[in-house]
DNA sequence: TTGACATATTCCGATATGGACATATATTCC
DNA sequence: GGAATATATGTCCATATCGGAATATGTCAA
């Protein structure tokens, strides 16, 4: 077997440098093809390709309007994405002790007990 | 040029799931290859292989024991990609509906303007 | 219909992948 | 030294990728 395909999923979709940046660009208002293509300095056929993977993914829709296409935003494939990096947090300043890690830890159960913001 | 190598970036050495799964498995406490090899129930080559791309973008550290070599979590890299994917959270229960954005936009504004909690 | 414009698809080549398997390297113990 | 254990690397294969170039499809307007 190759790698899993591009279309698999969000993570793979968005590994690609261009398509994160596409979504970028989505945010807040739909675009036509060629003004993502023009923004990314990217040929139009390639901005194509890129957005068909998106929109396998259902990052993406697509919206007719007369002879262009809009496409717009549908972030909502990428809570998974968020979910998994967010369970990170936690690690960020980890400084590779494991006393360290120990302290946080009880840290979070006293938390959990009873504080709120 | 084909796919970009999964050592480019952590987006690229993460959309790999038993990668992933690696990551998770390292929260907390350090493991030897052939536990983690057990826990995903893949042999202890393709362990090795995939633990390989994390050490390359820097994901995982290893720290010599005895005869075996433990591995443990750096999550730090993962922090471009927490980045990116939190900025796309307030887009998570989009409809789709334009005006629905304005408002949106609006709210942010009021937001900016008054602090409120 | 013809022409102009916007977008999608196909063909090509180079490359790196993940998995299985075999094997190399390294460390410990006798 | 030699055996046992832990880990890393190398080879093979099938496959999907990104990029470019050419071309197909689709829509509008006169």
């Amino acid at each position: 077997m190759a790698r899993a395909a591009t279309t698999t999923d969000a993570f793979n979709a968005v590994a690609e440098p261009q398509r994160r940046r596409i979504l970028v660009l989505l945010k807040g208002r739909e675009r036509p093809v060629n003004e993502l293509a023009r923004a990314l300095g990217i040929t139009q056929p390639r901005t194509s390709k890129h957005l068909r993977v998106l929109r396998e993914v259902g990052l993406v829709r697509v919206r007719e309007a007369g002879q262009q296409r809009l496409y717009g935003l549908d972030a909502r494939g990428l809570q998974p994405m968020h979910v998994w990096v967010v369970g990170f947090e936690q690690y960020w300043n980890e400084n590779f002790d494991r006393l360290n890690e120990y302290v946080k830890k009880l840290k979070q159960k006293e938390h959990a007990d009873g504080s709120r913001s």
